[in-house]
DNA sequence: CTTTGTGCAAATGATTTGCAGTGTC
DNA sequence: GACACTGCAAATCATTTGCACAAAG
């Protein structure tokens, strides 16, 4: 489950935070396309559909914010620009990538063998650790067999 | 063991590259800086020691070359520039990186772990994975203990 | 009304590219 | 000598920022 607009409103209200028109509109494009990985001009298009006069700038400072409430998750695929999914509220947000080399497409997949993994590492390394990436490359079921045809 | 300068005239040779003396420069500098993960303008600022009249965008070149050709393997600690390590002959590429968030410091760890891991999600997803990438981001000791001074 | 948020345009910063001259094979 | 490689400067492209105006609480 990802965050309503009445969380939203309450989660602003809590920190002062003013509860524009843009923000909101910004938030419905990631309910809207809840599969999808977007960029910043990936948002900016979608939400220009409904206010036409919306900048580019605030697209960005909207997702900072986003992301720094944790609405949102930045994610980096290495293709140039950041993206971002939305955040669901129950599972702490953990779950990786797949990343086909020849399409691009983005596979999930949920984690749980990692948390082993990391407590070995902490205490190893004696570093605090709050959070993990892991992205895995290869291709897709579709790119293998379009390789072999 | 990372490559050595005889190897690289080999490889060079083998593919019809032409090995200049900016390529052996930029090599030495990541020889001459094993522990370190460079970006493309540390690597600039070193080597112009040795050569002043090197080029930027000879540097960039270069490092997409040696990425191409797995003499550097190419990471993205997500601070907004590509950094470039040495790879080492024998272990084919696969260690990883501990972010801190504080002081940006990279501590490294192999895996070993990972691997069966990667098998099950290769199997359960249909991907051909070719690599793999993990970071873990936290706080390192030095940076723990000035946060509780 | 106060202060935060917005749109616009200009600035930034990493990386790329066009081109004429240079050096390796 | 041919052709890949270089240096330089200009171009790109995602993202950020300054500023005057607008809107939320």
């Amino acid at each position: 489950m990802s965050i309503t607009m009445a969380e939203l409103r309450q989660k602003f209200r809590d920190r002062q935070y003013k509860l524009t028109s843009q923000r909101q509109t910004i938030l419905q494009a990631f309910l809207d396309h809840p599969d999808r990985h977007l960029s910043a001009e990936d948002v900016y298009t979608i939400v220009r559909k409904q206010s036409p006069e919306i900048g580019l700038a605030t697209v960005y400072r909207t997702l900072e914010l986003f992301n720094e409430l944790d609405i949102v998750q930045r994610l980096d695929f290495g293709d140039g620009r950041q993206r971002y999914e939305i955040n669901e509220t129950s599972t702490p947000h953990h779950h990786h990538h797949l990343i086909c080399l020849s399409c691009g497409k983005v596979k999930e997949f949920g984690d749980d063998l990692l948390e082993t993994l990391e407590s070995a590492i902490a205490k190893r390394s004696k570093f605090a650790i709050v959070d993990h990436q892991l992205k895995f490359y290869g291709y897709c079921q579709e790119c293998q067999k379009r390789r072999e045809g």
